[in-house]
DNA sequence: TTTATTTTGTCAAATTGATAGAAAAAATAA
DNA sequence: TTATTTTTTCTATCAATTTGACAAAATAAA
């Protein structure tokens, strides 16, 4: 059992210092502040095990540099009344991009996830440079239209369809729904470049996930799947803290999941995968509209809205389909709960999760309650979640930025 | 987006220090030396990015502890010639007991997972109890056998067979296959006593996995999926460096991901599941063996080596399961590689392989080579790999071991 | 053979965060 | 009014990595 392979470098094999545990302790006390509100210094103390007085210096150097701010409370209780620490509400925004194939979705939004901005418009066409130039001008829109806020942007988030074709093969060619190039790391350099700020990418359901992490309910798991139900099919896996991405950043494609070889074709080349069962593009097959269209989800709502047999018929369809998804992520990741979110409307994915009712057997006892819940869903979600990649990145604490 | 749910702590809410950067540090360098043999200092300062002298620091003191020893090494090239660290060979061993509920095996190996001592024995019953003495008079076999490694142990690992119910839902009763209060922490806590030594518990496909990740192929990789063919069928996740347990102790149930809902039933309460098709145990059925006999894998494996048509009819007919599997561990988990190991020979393990061919599309265009590739198995993997739990939990770096 | 270069080993001092302890301040409870 | 509790601030200490300089030992080049 002992061949002599090449060994890749991970936490394992870095070490630490103590300026590393200098920016770690600081992001962490930002996280804390950030998530938890305004927040006392002694209670900081105590959920990270730091000292009170090295909670004292931190606060004091995030006060200084003018991220945070302290302000009087009245006392509750005995002893001396603690000052109260928040985030200077415009101290830091960051914007987020939802690209498409057919159209781009901004937000801007600030570290607590309330949008001071937004602004959607159609692509040209479905390629990088189509796609990079409205990026630009949007973000030249909201320079424009905010110049104050503007000064504090602290990075862009992009989210785009995947899968990634990260791999040295050359691109597939029958696969038009990836903008392959868009998401190269020469793409993200130039427009990096080119916006003047960090530039972080994830895929879609991805990036939902974070804004989960980030903002929403995911806040309160440290593991759990996010399910993207969209024109595809994807899922995001927070584990232990932190987003899972893959290898090749294509981990959580359970719309690209084979449940039946003998089905129609894919465009990633298999067939019978889930999400040509169970997704909008699905539904809109089954309608008889064109997922291009601008408006589809808009009449799928509608349609879904006024009782409409053909899509209440479909999702009594899919219900078998969504006790597998369920299921199979379920079995495979054992997350602490599942959240349900998407472009559509919330009350459909309820309609969708109530149909898949009862739900397969769990192996630990585990209570039923919040198994799985209805995350933020909506034109603007992944939007959103992209600007929670780039606080995710720019802002939180994570393993990379402990060690050397 | 701003619903106030309790938070929980994770990396993200923990502080670190110098002391506990210190442990990292030296944990660090003493997993480079364990799995890159003798190396200089110098390179692995240039491995760690921890300066020269730091190094110099840590190496110092493992060697005065007597873990480490150096040696000196005819120089290659120009420069002055650099000492060697190398591991102590006879300075820590560590005890794996792979708990059935047939059979208890038990190995004793050292840092570098070679085999020293290994026993085998029945188990009166099926129970804790029987398990706990069992598991107790083959550590005192060990120490009678081998006293002066016994000084030596550092730890002890467990496999047994998952599912674990960690739920508040009392046992379901119709479950005859797990032991469901082996793995309590009550249970844990009085073998640990017993003992006098550090205990841990994984699932055998996670121990099995560890073993590869400590020992084994899974040293190349960051995040790789092993699985494990047994009499069931489990995964076990190392991802980012470390093992992914899941929530609830219970990931990597592939086992009993539902293939057909309308399929036989499963001992976990669902039918269907992939592991009355694909397993051991499935194919014990198939053969008219009794699973749980004894010899009933040796007898396997010689039908397979002489070329019994129903062996290899089973292995044609389960091809398609074999794509399934692979198709969804990969679209889901997006992992360096796949790790095909178990409780069989590898010659079974390969053929099961070689007839799931052509595998399914991927949606990076990466490299088939190295794919999937074929892991330690036989009847003391999983023991090995509970020796591997016990390096990784009380050797191995960890993000644990980083913050407060 | 001599000289230059390169790499390793060692020493002492500097740096830098976290921490400990004490004392002051400001509130409530008794 | 007094005691208690909690927060704040100050100062000094501690413990780890890092820096820089220099000696030692080998090869490569002149």
């Amino acid at each position: 059992m002992n061949d002599s392979a090449p060994i890749l470098a991970s936490f394992r094999t870095s070490g630490t210092n103590l300026t590393r545990a200098k920016t770690h302790n600081h992001r962490v006390v930002l996280e804390i502040i950030r998530t938890r509100g305004p927040i006392g210094r002694t209670e900081i103390s105590e959920i990270t095990s730091l000292s009170r007085q090295t909670v004292q210096n931190i606060v004091g150097e995030l006060e200084s540099r003018g991220i945070v701010e302290m302000h009087a409370q009245k006392a509750r209780g005995r002893g001396h009344p603690g000052m109260m620490v928040k985030l200077k509400p415009d101290h830091a925004y960051s914007l987020g991009f939802h690209v498409d194939r057919l159209s781009v979705t901004a937000i801007a939004c600030d570290l607590l996830g309330s949008i001071v901005w937004q602004s959607a418009a159609p692509m040209a066409a479905a390629t990088p440079e189509a796609a990079n130039s409205r990026i630009l001008s949007m973000v030249e829109d909201f320079r424009a239209a905010h110049p104050a806020m503007a000064k504090c942007l602290f990075g862009v988030g992009l989210a785009a369809p995947g899968p990634f074709e990260t791999g040295a093969q050359t691109s597939s060619g029958t696969d038009a729904t990836t903008f392959s190039d868009f998401g190269s790391p020469e793409n993200l350099a130039e427009l990096q470049l080119a916006v003047g700020l960090p530039v972080v990418l994830q895929n879609d359901a991805s990036a939902a996930a974070l804004g989960e992490h980030v903002y929403g309910i995911g806040r309160s798991f440290n593991s759990f799947a996010f399910i993207q139900f969209g024109m595809g099919l994807g899922a995001g896996f927070v584990l232990n803290g932190a987003l899972y991405p893959g290898a090749s950043k294509n981990a959580g494609e359970i719309g690209h999941v084979v449940i039946d070889p003998n089905g129609p074709a894919c465009s990633c080349g298999n067939t019978g995968c889930l999400e040509r069962y169970l997704s909008l593009n699905a539904l809109c097959e089954r309608l008889g509209l064109e997922p291009t269209e601008p408006g589809s989800v808009a009449r799928i709502e509608a349609l879904f809205a006024e009782g409409d047999p053909a899509v209440l018929g479909w999702i009594a369809d899919v219900a078998p389909l969504m006790r597998q998804m369920i299921n199979m992520i379920e079995m495979m990741l054992d997350p602490e709960a599942l959240i349900l979110g998407g472009i559509i409307c919330p009350e459909f994915l309820q309609a969708l999760l109530d149909s898949a009712a009862p739900l397969p057997r769990r192996l630990d006892g585990s209570p039923e309650e919040g198994r799985i819940r209805i995350g933020t869903s909506g034109a603007t979600a992944v939007a959103l979640g992209a600007t929670a990649a780039a606080v995710d990145a720019l802002y939180a604490p994570s393993v990379s930025h402990l060690l050397l």
